[in-house]
RNA sequence: GCUAUCAGCCAGGUUAUCGUCUCUCAGCCUAUGGCGGGGGGAAGGAAAGUCCGGACAGCACAGAGCAACACACCGGUUAACAGCCGGCUCUGCUGUGGCAAGUGGAAACACCUACCAUGGUGGAAGAGACAGGGCCACAGAAAAUAACUGCCUUUGGUGCUGAGGUUUUGGAAGGGAAACCUUCCCUGGCCAAGGCUACUGCGGGUAAAGGUGAAAACGUGAGGUAAGAGCUCACGGGUUUUUGCAGUAAUGCAUCAACGGGGUAAACCUUGUGUGCUGUAAUGCCACGUAUACCGGCGCUUGAGGGCGGCUCGUCCGAUGCCGAAGGGUAGGCAGCAAGAUUGUGUUAGUAAUAACGCAGCCAGAUAAAUGAUGACCUUACGCUCCUGUGCUAAAGCUACGGAGUGUAAACAGAAUCCGGCUUACAGGCUGAUAGUUUUU
RNA sequence: GCCAACUUAGCUCAGCUGGUAGAGCAUUUCAUUCGUAAUGAAAGGGUCGUCGGUUCAAGUCCGAUAGUUGGCU
């Protein structure tokens, strides 16, 4: 029987540690799809697959509220599509962590939101794919 | 019913699917971990600003003095406060009533402001300006123990007047021989006591008048005086004080006496009262790791340095010590941390803030930071379309109510140690009070 | 989370102890030049971030509020 598709977010699939993420600004590649920059760093197996972290810049959104807004609309569109990635992360004995910023002006939408996470995550499938020939 | 103001309360709801954090219960596995399952809970009235006040923790058991800061009518309330409640005084706005003056009117009377009384509703950083110095632009005589103009006056000078004195010329009368003498008159000169509504120097008195200004030395009237003045008196108003009465008190009313030299303390200051400082990223513990190395300086009981706000003192710690330069390591976990000045509700006391007691409940705890996404229905407001009935109309049509469908909108805003306040933001709704207005009785 | 500072002309800044807000650059006009620049002369431009209070009077003193910037760990 085959197991139920499960979209989980749960606290280990989040990026927490702050010496991984000021290495990750440090160390990690980028690049950029409006209205995302997205952060990401490829490495080898680890128990935990796939980290993700969001942020929305205060300079942007001065209210607590509209940053949250962003960041929970982010959160469940990435918590949808993600788990291709992780699939192929795990069969190819890999794991990546990723951040997502936002760095738009305006309040979006849910389904914008959703779309342009789409294309940022078959980014980031093509990135794994080149990585691996790179690193073998 | 509508409008305005004030006060209080609420802050969209139900459900499906997929998820997040946490507590708890039992279970399974490859067991310091992981997995899925059942059950409970999961933002606010402001969680915000960080403006006050506490709890709690550390620094000496939190000490002394100065400095600094805060507060400032009275009483109550509280863990505490700059908060809150009640009162007092002053004051803004407003309603009603009275009424000098003024306006209109032939008159009756009406209108209406100053003022008074009273009601409502706001505001007050509301101690002290005889403790002290400072400042008050421009204008104005003067901006604070004032004296410029003016008014009055002593005295000196000048001017005018001038009783009187003296003298020149001339005339008249008398005496005389004459020279001349005497008297009177006219004219001119000189001296001059005194007087003056004149001018002026010096000194004194005075604060009534003086175009200004935000502010001008209690106001009006009379007496009084050299001229004047609270100098005196009457009326009015103010400040301080004595006594009596009312009140816990601030204070009010009456009374006796004194005073009259402004404003500014939200500029310095004085008086009284209070405050030690730093903040949960405090603080304690565990784990991991490096460099107690090297270089320069200071010091080792005659002591460097430190004990977290500025100085002085006091006191304590202090030698594997302190400072600097360069460099290295860590940035994980647990406690703090969720049962409390607690929440809901009721009773009693109190005008109220609030307090006491009873009953019931346990109600966020994240840490790159949880409470979300999508759909459906309901609620409220507005727009559009349709329907049928009522009203107007001959009809078309129009408007309102009702029903159905559809679309849009539903605020301000997100816990980060916790409480009590304050301030600010806020769609819409509900309740109460007051005032105005309209309709009906 | 905690704590500071700043906001004045189009720009960069002065303005002390309350008394008619100024400088430099920029803008406009005129002169100079064949013309431009430079130079010289003149002019315009400010609710002193916003609201309220104290005072006769507030850019200045006090309170609130909005925005900007910085620091601590």
């Amino acid at each position: 029987m085959e197991p139920k598709q499960r979209y989980t977010f749960k606290k280990n699939e989040k990026l927490k540690s702050r010496k991984a993420i000021e290495q990750l600004f440090k160390e990690g590649q980028s690049f950029s799809n409006f209205p995302f920059r997205v952060l990401w760093k490829i490495a080898g197996s680890n128990s935990n697959p796939l980290q993700a972290g969001f942020a929305v810049g205060s300079k942007h959104f001065k209210k607590a509220v509209d940053r949250n807004r962003i960041k929970r609309l982010m959160r469940e569109a990435y918590r949808l599509q993600k788990n291709e990635l992780q699939q192929m992360l795990l069969q190819q004995q890999k794991s990546a962590i990723v951040f997502f910023i936002y760095v738009g002006n305006e309040l979006p939408e849910y389904e914008s939101i959703f779309k342009k996470t789409g294309h940022v995550v078959s980014r980031l499938k093509k990135i794994t794919d080149e990585n691996s020939v790179v690193d073998s």
